[in-house]
DNA sequence: CACAGATTCGACACGGTGTCGACAGAGCCA
DNA sequence: TGGCTCTGTCGACACCGTGTCGAATCTGTG
């Protein structure tokens, strides 16, 4: 068997292996076992646990990015629609490898790295959402409010921690069948819905342009 | 000294060093010599590490308990007030014992027991944040929309990342001084706002009634 | 055949955890 | 005063998982 396929070998054990349990059950023994070698064998490949980890999360990320590429430009059309397919995107990804979601979210309090990674997809995804809820608003689809970025950035958390909640079985969780539709109802609600009080309004606006003046 | 001081002791400098440096770069040892004893000495006053973390933890939730009871009740008064208000307290708290804040999320991954505690926590704010707003809808002062347990439990997921994000220093999070006012915003426009999206609603409706009638 | 590189393995050292039995001081009673 | 128990303290030990290293083996090539 060739190292390309030990290495293969060692990805699919990990991800079976995650799929039953969390990461700190599993030990480089469990993975080594596995994929049919030693332990220090395993060292031949991957220089940590963690490292098999990036390797999984890296997969996912690649496949993110290819769809970002490919996600609808035009929100003026449909947005309904529009923002149920982005975030469907990530739902189908997080639910359909769970398991690599919960030891991500176990090891980012170790790994700087992990930490890093997850930080940078997140990231990404926050720039996207903020600068479309700043062209919904410029289009006038979308009321002001909280500055589209901490909007952006509380929405995204929002999604990741129900993800996670969901991945880990955890209490309390929204359903697995209804979290897409929560998830759509709150970001719409959350982005073109207009509350009808005033003032809390003018607050809102009140720190926005004080956030503004402290960025300048 | 006594053994009651010592115990103080031994939870004092836990609470510093969590301020410091995350759960995992905290040792037994570094426990136990904080509060000027052996490693085996500490033994006698918990059982690990987790024990300790666990009682901080007690503490909080006590005040939170407190703090409940002593809750707005009329939220038709000042809906955005009475929010805030609750919304600040769990901000307050969390922002003044973040280092808890984070060792808990950390140990969430190892330990049932944290994890149940903290479940039971944020179990006992969704029922309250459910209850509200149907209560809300039912005055005819909210839309119908997301069906109320899932948004709210959505909203309270939503704030346990922000606030964990914020006590990690973790990227991207939004700046600690508008976190309150997003937060806030967020859930105001989430429970009282109305989409502009009959089609949308309506599919939202449907998914309700079907979940109103899985549970039946 | 001989050699180099690739691959595997057993043995080791390390660091953290939790347990155990020995021991010391304090208070109390005869 | 001696002996007893209860409370704390401690050093030593066993355990587990990690990561390293050098020796052994295997494989293809000149």
């Amino acid at each position: 068997m060739s190292a390309d396929e030990r290495e293969r070998e060692i990805l699919a054990t990990a991800e079976s292996l995650l799929a039953q349990r969390p990461l700190h059950e599993i030990s480089v023994d469990d993975l080594a076992c596995g994929a049919g070698l030693s332990r220090s064998a395993f060292y031949f490949y991957f220089a940590s646990k963690e490292q098999v980890l990036l390797s999984l999360l890296d997969r996912l990320v690649e496949d993110q990015l290819i769809e970002e590429r490919d996600a609808p430009r035009n929100l003026a059309d449909d947005p309904p629609g529009v923002w149920r397919h982005v975030l469907s995107a990530s739902f189908e990804r997080w639910s359909a490898h769970r398991g690599v979601l919960r030891a991500t979210m176990e090891a980012r309090a170790t790994s700087a790295q992990v930490r890093e990674v997850w930080g940078r997809l997140l990231g990404r995804f926050v720039d996207r959402t903020a600068a479309a809820i700043d062209a919904e608003r410029v289009r006038g689809a979308a009321p002001a409010g909280v500055p589209a970025r901490d909007l952006a950035i509380c929405l995204c958390l929002m999604n990741e921690k129900v993800f996670e909640a969901m991945a880990a079985g955890a209490q309390p969780a929204v359903a697995e069948a209804a979290t897409l539709d929560a998830l759509v109802g709150v970001w719409l609600t959350a982005i073109y819905g207009a509350t009808p009080f005033p003032a809390a309004a003018a607050q809102v606006v009140r720190q926005r342009r004080l956030s503004r003046s402290r960025h300048a």
